[in-house]
Order: structure tokens, then C-alpha cells, then sequence
DNA sequence: CTGTTAGCGCATTCAA
DNA sequence: TTGAATGCGCTAACAG
């Protein structure tokens, strides 16, 4: 591989030439320029980001951490958030969490060793990289999750969400509703799990201990929570699940129950379920994220911070979700 | 951010000794390694691993370009190929191409500008990246598709997954089936639409030229085509998909005409459709590839030949594709 | 076992 | 406009 010193021995120039015509073309003669130009083609020369990175401190790098790439929105949020970045020069690195505190923290002291300019982050549950991103100082906008206030995020309005799920229920004539709720541990699953109470409350609608078993966002989680509900004494008439990959497991369970969708009860879902979910029949209603919009947002957050507005108050955008009845 | 000089100097001891301590902890004696790692926790130091690629020439690091994160095969892939770099001590950069060449051809230049040791990719349609790859003596592994005699690849054997489908078609009493083709300017396409082919002729199936219409893989083409398909004079009584995607297009298609699958005609897929596809009423038969570990068999591959072995004849291991009645 | 010296490739002073 | 000198943070070679 070539450096700048070879290019600077082919166009007879110095290295820091060399680097101007690379960096500040406007500061070096149409000659020399014209002369290092083609010096540069003949050799097929790439500067060294590596070495540029150590001398200007920065990396123009992003990490983006994910919490679980099978998620369909959250893959649609990293094209969004890769959209934004790619356009203003950074390169993001695309990292699959797989919902691991473990893997998280790893994945994040790698990337803060590689000095990338900033984070964007759908955190894993029982994250704790609030700590390290804080302690180091680095530009983070969380999406989708929030895990402290100290730091802007991007989020869904998830008591509108619930409001539109339980109503569309109320409107399909459903009484009893149960919902396989988020894990309490989340801002996202609390907010979800609350706002249901709250409108079951606000419907008058039947309220008791079991209106709400938490899950921990999984397929598998969605699958025994259902199979538990189906088997109990009353069967409600319908369900909510508190995100997409746990309504999916719900669909196993009801399916292995023998009950059908619409006659039996009916199931309605955070958050889409992907291009296979418009195809199920019968379909599933959901309340959806505009995923790609979020990580452009997010996005845009990010380089705003970075681009020295550091000290201003974390803020946080929220978007209302839409819903899809099928 | 503290430096190997910090710690020397809170340590008292040179930044060579620093270093040694953190990397031949053995060269070390045990009062002054004891000292440097007080040290380090003190001053929560860590390496800068900017500066120590640029010393030693290697990044630890792997580009991880796919075509597709949509597709749920390809994200197995990801998984699999991760679990192997990440325990030998890489990091993997994943990169989403979404299937265009540009965006691979970016990709891949800013990291070789970044000196990754190699590279582990699923090629787009019509990627010029083995080029870039030849002449900057990269090692790189293909997966699922290859594009260059030239580098490892890990590949599914097409021919059986033909036979797979068709037979089960057949065994079905299925007797007019078309096939809605790859992109003929793949090899994957080509040995999908050659082995469907074959395969007509082998079990004496009326063959015309109709029988194959090729699309590039995607939820569009696959709708596209099968509506096409089903308005022609003579319908199929089965349909075969090259790939997943075009799989769930051609379930739109077919339901918006108001057929019943199993009855009306049927369906068979190459490749999985993600959770979501088990829950299809009725199913969807389809072969599967053991993405996981053709994932993890790349990275061994590209392991292998980074560890010297870049001398050595190119590699294509091939797996044998399952298949999944439904 | 430890310190001194030098260099990885680049960009940024400071002079000329 | 250009070049020489210097340093980013780390590690390897060489002495001691």
C-alpha cells in the first residue's frame, strides 16, 4: 500500500503537500496540484484512515448498537439512521447486540477504543452503558428504549399506541382483554403496561390481577404467556401484545389452541410485524412505528450534538404511532 | 483520554513497560506489573486500538457486507458469522448494502482504508467487488453467493434443493409447475432456473418457455410475476420460488387473485420465511439452508486463510438444503 | 527485567 | 505556495 510519501516522490512535491492537495486542494498550485493529482491515479493511492484518525482525533465513525437485527422495525430503523449518517460522511458500524448486557458493553468499550465520534442505540434490556457512555463523554441518542434522561433518545408515544389498540378492541365489541405486557424493568414495557391499565380503567372495563403478565419481549415469552391465558378458567375475548415478536409467539399459541382469530378472540400488536404479517389470514391489527423516520431522527440528533452543541439539554422526540387495521 | 504515558508516569516506569504489561504481562516483573495495572484501574485507561493498528498493521477487524438485512436467512448468516470472529477475537463490521453495487463499492473501499484484516460478505447483483478485493490481496470468504472463482465461498447446493421442491410437488400430484427464476446474471439464479429445468425434463413435466420468468429476488418481482402468471391462459397448478422474498410476493399475488393454496394450486420456496412463515394458513413448504452454520463455516474459512493459508487453492464448501414439509 | 529510541502514515505547525 | 519538523499513541528493536 502506498503512502504519502510515495505519492510525494512520483509528483517531486513534500508530504505536507501531499496532504493539501488531498485536504485544502485550494491551497496548492494548479500545477503541483494537477502533477500530485496524477501521481495519485498511478499508484492507486488511499490515505490511511487509521493514521488520520491518530492525528486528528476523530474517526468520522458512528456505532450503532442493536438490540436484535430479527426485529423488523428495528432493522428498518438502522437503514434510517444509516441514510443520515452515510449522506454526512460518517461511517456507522452496524453492531447486533442480540439483547445481551454483555454483549452490549463489549461491543461499546471495542467501539469507544476505536474513538468513534458518537453512538446511536436501541439499548438491550438491563442495559448499563448509560455509565460508560456518560463517563467518556461521547455524543449517544438512544432510539426506541430510553435508559436515563441524560441523554436524547427518540421514542414512540406509547400511551396513544395503547389508546388506539384497546379502542379498536372496544370497537370490534370485546369485553375482556388481557395483555401479554413488556417486562417492567423497561421504560417502554412500564409505559405500555400502564397505559393499558389506564384504559381499561378509563372503558370500565374488567381490571384484575392477571389483566397484565409481563414478558420479556420474545417469541417465546409471547407463546407460554398466551398458552397460560388460553388454559386459565376465563378465557378473555381478546389480547394485546406489548411488541411484535411477542404477538407472533401469541398467533403460535392460539393456532395450537385450535382457536381462530376473529370468532374466538381477537389479537392486536405493538408494532408491525413485518411483509409476512399483512399476509396472515386472518390479519392481525397493529399500531405501527414510522421506524424509518425514528432513525432518521435519531440521526439527525446525533449530528447535531456532535456538531458542538454538547451542553444543550438532552431533548427527547416523540412520535405518535398510526393505526393499521387489517 | 489517558495514555500509555500517563500510566508510566503515575507508575513510575517507561511507557515500553506500560505496554509490555498489557501485552506480554509475563516480561514483567510482578512489584512493577502490579504497580501498572493499579495504575491502569485508576486512570481507567484502555488502549487506543487507532494507534496500535497503525503500529501494527492489523486492525483486528472484519468487513461483514450483506445484501439484505431484510431477509431473515441472511441476518442467520450475520449471527453465525459473528459468534466465530467475535470468540477469535475480531470485530465484525457489518455493513447493509441493500444490494447495490455503489453502496457495496463505498462500503467496501472505506474499509479497506481502514486496513480490515478481511472481509466475509454476501455479494450484491451485479457486484464488481471482486476486483477491489484481487488487488488489494484481501482475504474474503463469499457466502450464498459467489461471484469469483477466485475466493472461498460457502454455498447451498442448489440442484438438490430443486430436486427437494419439485419431488414434493409432484408427490402432491402437481403436474403444470412453473417457477418464478433468479436473476439469470447470478450464479445462484442460473443454478436454480438450470436445475428446475432439468428437473421437468427428468420427470417428463411439460416444459415451454414460459415455465421459468426470472426476477431479481425481490417482494416486488415475485408479485409481479406471479400475477402474470395467473392471468396467462393456462394457470399452474404450482408454483415454485427461487428465493424467499419473491415467495412472499407470490403469496400476495395469489391471494389477491382469490385462490386457495392446496387446492387452487400450490406454493414451494426456496429458503425459510422467518418465524412468521410457520404461522401461514395454509403453510408454505420450503427448503432451508442452515444459515447459522454456513455463517460460521465462512468465518472459519476466512480464519483459516488469514492465518497464512492465502496461498492456497479457493475453497467452496457446499451444504446440503433440508427439506420442510408444511 | 527495564529504558531509550525510532517509526507506523498523516496533518499541522512554523518558516521560508 | 511549499518544505522541514513535530507529534498523535503505541509497540518493536536494541541496549543495558
Amino acid at each position: 500500500m502506498s503512502t504519502v510519501y510515495d505519492v510525494a516522490r512520483m509528483a517531486a512535491v513534500s508530504s505536507s503537500t501531499v496532504s493539501r492537495a488531498i485536504n485544502t486542494p485550494d491551497a496548492v498550485s494548479p500545477a503541483t496540484l494537477a502533477r500530485i493529482t496524477e501521481a495519485i491515479a498511478r499508484l492507486g493511492y488511499t490515505p490511511n484512515k487509521i493514521a488520520r484518525s491518530l492525528q486528528s482525533q476523530t474517526s468520522e465513525t458512528i456505532g450503532v448498537l442493536i438490540s436484535d437485527l430479527t426485529n423488523p422495525a428495528l432493522v428498518k430503523i438502522v437503514k434510517g439512521v444509516e441514510k443520515v449518517l452515510g449522506a454526512a460522511g460518517y461511517t456507522p458500524i452496524l453492531c447486533d447486540t442480540e439483547d445481551s448486557p454483555d454483549k452490549e458493553q463489549r461491543y461499546l468499550t471495542d467501539l469507544i477504543d476505536r474513538r468513534i465520534d458518537g453512538v446511536v442505540m436501541v439499548p438491550v434490556m438491563d442495559s448499563h452503558a448509560a455509565a460508560l457512555l456518560q463517563q467518556r463523554g461521547l455524543p449517544a441518542v438512544f432510539v426506541d428504549r430510553s435508559i436515563s434522561p441524560d441523554f436524547d433518545c427518540v421514542k414512540i408515544n406509547n400511551v396513544s399506541g395503547l389508546s388506539l389498540l384497546v379502542g379498536h378492541l372496544l370497537q370490534l365489541g370485546r369485553q375482556t382483554i388481557r395483555m401479554i405486557g413488556g417486562p417492567q424493568r423497561t421504560d417502554v414495557g412500564q409505559e405500555r403496561n400502564d397505559a393499558f391499565l389506564l384504559f381499561l380503567e378509563r372503558y370500565g372495563l374488567a381490571r384484575d390481577p392477571d389483566s397484565v403478565i409481563c414478558g420479556d419481549f420474545t417469541i417465546e415469552d409471547g407463546y407460554r404467556i398466551t398458552h397460560e391465558m388460553l388454559r386459565q378458567g376465563r378465557r378473555p375475548d381478546a389480547i394485546v401484545s406489548a411488541n411484535n415478536l411477542m404477538g407472533i409467539g401469541a398467533l403460535k399459541a392460539i393456532r395450537e389452541a385450535g382457536l381462530k382469530l376473529r370468532t374466538d378472540l381477537d389479537l392486536v400488536v405493538f408494532d408491525e410485524l413485518g411483509e409476512l404479517g399483512e399476509l396472515l389470514d386472518p390479519p392481525v391489527a397493529y399500531v405501527s412505528q414510522p421506524s424509518m423516520e425514528m432513525g432518521v431522527q435519531a440521526a439527525n440528533l446525533l449530528l447535531e450534538r456532535m456538531r458542538g452543541h454538547v451542553t444543550r439539554a438532552p431533548r427527547c422526540v416523540v412520535f405518535e404511532p398510526v393505526l393499521v387495521r387489517r
